[in-house]
DNA sequence: CCCAACATGTTGCGTGCGCAACTATTCCGG
DNA sequence: CCGGAATAGTTGCGCACGCAACATGTTGGG
């Protein structure tokens, strides 16, 4: 054999990668949906809290959330159907459509976080060194600028690399 | 404010990993579909070329791949129905079904791997330095391990930890 | 030996997503 | 100022997946 191609260590390492979101995905969604906020909605309205004005163009939300944009308009009219969430217009570009989160948006998903972040520790970030952690952050970091830039869509446009 | 739970570092982390994920993921799967063979599709082929006698049970199939039985089962039956997979029973267990490559099947993914890893390369293991990648590989499985027990599952029953 | 609990796999149904096509608006070159 | 290219968002369509119900086969207790 020529080294066996299907053993690349290449393809074992993103294997890793993929397992390991996978698995702490669905584990985190899981609660997220016996909660009532499947995981693309917690995480859409999750964006609008952090967001200047608890708002964002569709587009944005669309890059941020790695949607596409027809994804992000039928996510928007799930939430919007909860009253969770409210379509505004721009006013200097009226093609545009803000999503605004609701009261009862942030009030929901206020009341959602603290578990979640309870199973995060228990599955993530619990499960290594503090050291350990913040190594692995600043390395998916660095990869995540080369696969997905726009990341930060729509939060400002001037900074580098916040937090 | 109480700290602002919405910008929980752990939160921060979780979505570094799963935007990492997102962002590679769309990039493979994008040259993946192009060349004829859809991530879930390329997966499985992977996974049982790999496997002892090029086969696995749908059961086990299924684990590994992060998968519900069902999902497993019509993919199977898209691979049978490009002739890239046979169902064979099973002698010990008539319920049994296992999923067997064929010549076809290993030819194709032998076909895609080389690009395949290329792009990886460009992607993910190249943005690092090696010892930057075996790090972030350690941590990765790791958390892997926690959250996916199972993942070698129908490999063997005896060792550790391979590679 | 038999029946109850369990395991494996398949199928009906609902859902969330991407792609492509469409509408409405904005931007830009001449 | 006009017309074509680009951008924002929505909608029709198809597809892959999970859940629940089911069929079949296995296993273990009485």
């Amino acid at each position: 054999m020529t080294g066996s191609p299907l053993h690349d260590p290449r393809i074992t390492a993103v294997g890793l990668l993929i397992e390991t979101h996978d698995g702490l995905q669905r584990r985190l969604a899981k609660q997220l949906t016996e909660v009532g906020l499947p995981r693309a909605e917690f995480d859409a309205l999750l964006r609008l809290a952090r967001s200047d004005h608890e708002r964002l163009r569709l587009h944005d939300l669309a890059t941020q959330l790695d949607l596409s944009n027809s994804g992000a308009s039928r996510l928007v009219d799930r939430l919007v159907g909860r009253g969770l969430v409210v379509r505004a217009t721009c006013d200097t570009d009226r093609r545009g459509a803000y999503a605004v989160i609701t009261d009862e948006g942030r009030s929901l998903i206020g009341g959602a976080i603290p578990a979640h972040l309870e199973l995060i520790e228990e599955y993530y970030t619990g499960v290594l060194e503090p050291d350990e952690l913040d190594a692995l952050s600043g390395l998916l970091r660095k990869v995540r600028d080369v696969v997905h830039p726009g990341a930060e869509a729509g939060t400002h446009e001037l900074e580098a690399a916040p937090a």
